[in-house]
DNA sequence: CTGAAAGCGCTTACAG
DNA sequence: CTGAAAGCGCTTACAG
């Protein structure tokens, strides 16, 4: 025995029966299947209801329904605008759809965040938003014998475990730098973020320099990477400008890396893109205000999260298998990139 | 009846008790008090329930326990830098303190919030974060006679209904127009965002028309206010450049508009900060970086994540009283903002 | 259209 | 240190 059944009072159905002068079943009915009441109850247990402040006891509920009504999303980070922008997205699609979000971030490696999407599914979680390539094995095994729908976002693996709403991250760095390329641009850098748990950079890192190489261009081994900080983009283009001073174009895997590299040339009187061609990723709100505003690959953050929320509840409510979709991505074009020039300017120190 | 009693085999901590040969009791047990539970059952107790990927369902746990382990947070998006990072902050603390984040975006105007912070609640929510004062009446009808922890982030309202972790928005913005009256500015413009059931805002212009008409200077009747966009920041500050060429100093509530304003001024070839002062809010991470670096009050975005979510938390668990914490700002001062020019120069157009 | 009863899967006070 | 039993607050199949 623990607590004194709360067959009389309290602030339950029950309570509310009573007040109405009907069974729980009733009350319950009113509503979960309001079309089984009669109008007349209905509208009384309604009114009763309100006016005592009934709701119906969370946890109560979905251990009887076997329903939380609640989707997690397990991200990098909030603080970074993408990714905010995309469980923004999915929370507001959810919430019209009459779920709720719960979120929890891992950081940018995949490799043991197993623990943290337990949590989610621990705490009610009836679906799952993962971002990138499932890459931790115990993830991956839960993934495969869980009975939950699960998507991924940010990538396109073609063998993935999980189905994805993503873009495919290769093909388009490949066509940024290809449009590089025909551009006349012979020298490259690319500023990357960490690869370690990251298919996202593995994979643009991949096209940048398969697409090299195919062009026998110079620049595939200058690759960079940092965390996504602002001052690594300004400390690196640095780094490039007195390394490597024959370099036309830089490739940045984020426009944070973007907005530190054009700062450090507008310190150092390199014209962008004059004398250099910049492009970044993610295409952030700053972008075209930037000086010169910059040419970025536009990522679908928003519609990731609109799509993954849309058939994680159609799997959720319909049993509906969890529907793949490869958005195509573009490249907002801007000022700072342009052809390569015939030589170089002299870099002041 | 519904369905059959499960008193066999299953998944759950019948069928753990079973594999291992004891009660049902001591499985609970072995998780939640270890300490009463002999070494070396517990011990077999968790190696066979991890071999049967054994978790207790969540909302048998919640509704016995009557404890969820969710903390709700009802802000007003999360495409906007400052309040993602307050979130992203609030949702690692309360990890780290065992709890997970549930998220709801209602907007700026708190006038109509109840339903979205309801939805929180019957999700499961066990306190509450909101942002700005309590304006929605059945809101504040709600956390006043509700149980459950409250806080609210952003604004200090001295006689608010709930305990809030913010800072003074008036004093902060009194300070720095008082600071750009003392560099000898006469002409004043601010751009604003909404006011409607947004007391941040309130309270930004409020301190900017005192404090200027506590100097007697021109401009408290010139407030712009518009959503957050940055286009919004370009289009404002054409405006005041074309309708009040006197103007020297603009005061943004937002960093999204002072970068706008910026290049406002870099198309119209009106330097900043010779001709004009340029001050944003925020503290967005690429202010150091546009050009001119911009000055901006620094909003303590994480700190008021963190201390919200440890505050909650000790009222969760230790039944403490909800603490309120005033945090101090300052401005960060780089180089948009600078004396007064003597004359105005030509504006092109 | 409505009510009585079972049971969702745990935890915990009680008794030993 | 352990087990049997009660009960958290609902929803729903069943019977009427």
């Amino acid at each position: 025995m623990t607590r004194k059944k709360s067959d009389s009072a309290g602030s339950g159905v029950r309570a509310v029966a009573q007040a109405v002068g009907v069974s729980k079943s009733t009350v319950s009915r009113a509503f979960n299947s309001p079309e089984l009441v009669k109008e007349e109850v209905r509208q009384k247990i309604f009114e009763i209801a309100a006016e005592m402040n009934y709701r119906p006891h969370p946890a109560a509920r979905a251990l009887r329904s076997q329903r939380t009504h609640i989707v997690g999303a397990a991200i990098p980070t909030l603080d970074y605008a993408i990714f905010a922008r995309m469980v923004n997205e999915f929370e507001k699609t959810l919430s019209t759809l009459g779920a709720s979000t719960i979120v929890i971030t891992t950081g940018f490696d995949n490799r043991d965040v197993f623990d943290d999407v337990r949590q989610l599914v621990d705490r009610g979680a009836e679906a799952l938003l993962l971002v990138g390539e499932v890459e931790d094995p115990k993830l991956k095994d839960f993934v495969r014998h869980a009975s939950l729908p699960v998507v991924t976002t940010y990538s396109a693996p073609p063998d993935s475990t999980v189905p994805a709403v993503g873009f495919d991250n290769y093909r388009a760095f490949a066509e940024a730098v290809e449009h590089l390329a025909k551009l006349g641009h012979k020298s490259y850098a690319m500023i990357a973020s960490m690869t370690d748990g990251n298919d996202r950079q593995r994979a643009r890192i991949a096209a940048y320099r398969d697409t090299l190489e195919r062009h026998g261009l110079i620049g595939s081994d200058r690759v960079y990477k940092h965390t996504y900080e602002m001052r690594s983009g300004v400390s690196t283009m640095e780094q490039i400008l007195d390394e490597y001073p024959e370099t036309t174009a830089v490739i940045c895997n984020s426009d944070v890396f973007a907005i530190g590299a054009l700062k450090a040339c507008r310190n150092r009187g390199v014209r962008v893109p004059e004398d250099i061609s910049i492009i970044g990723c993610d295409d952030f709100d700053f972008a075209e205000l930037l000086d010169p505003p910059l040419t970025t690959i536009a990522v679908p953050a928003a519609r990731m999260g609109q799509l993954a929320a849309e058939t994680l509840w159609a799997a959720i409510t319909q049993k509906k298998p969890v529907e793949g979709h490869l958005i195509e991505t573009r490249i907002a074009m801007r000022n700072s990139i342009g052809p390569a020039p015939n030589a170089r300017i002299q870099v002041s120190t």
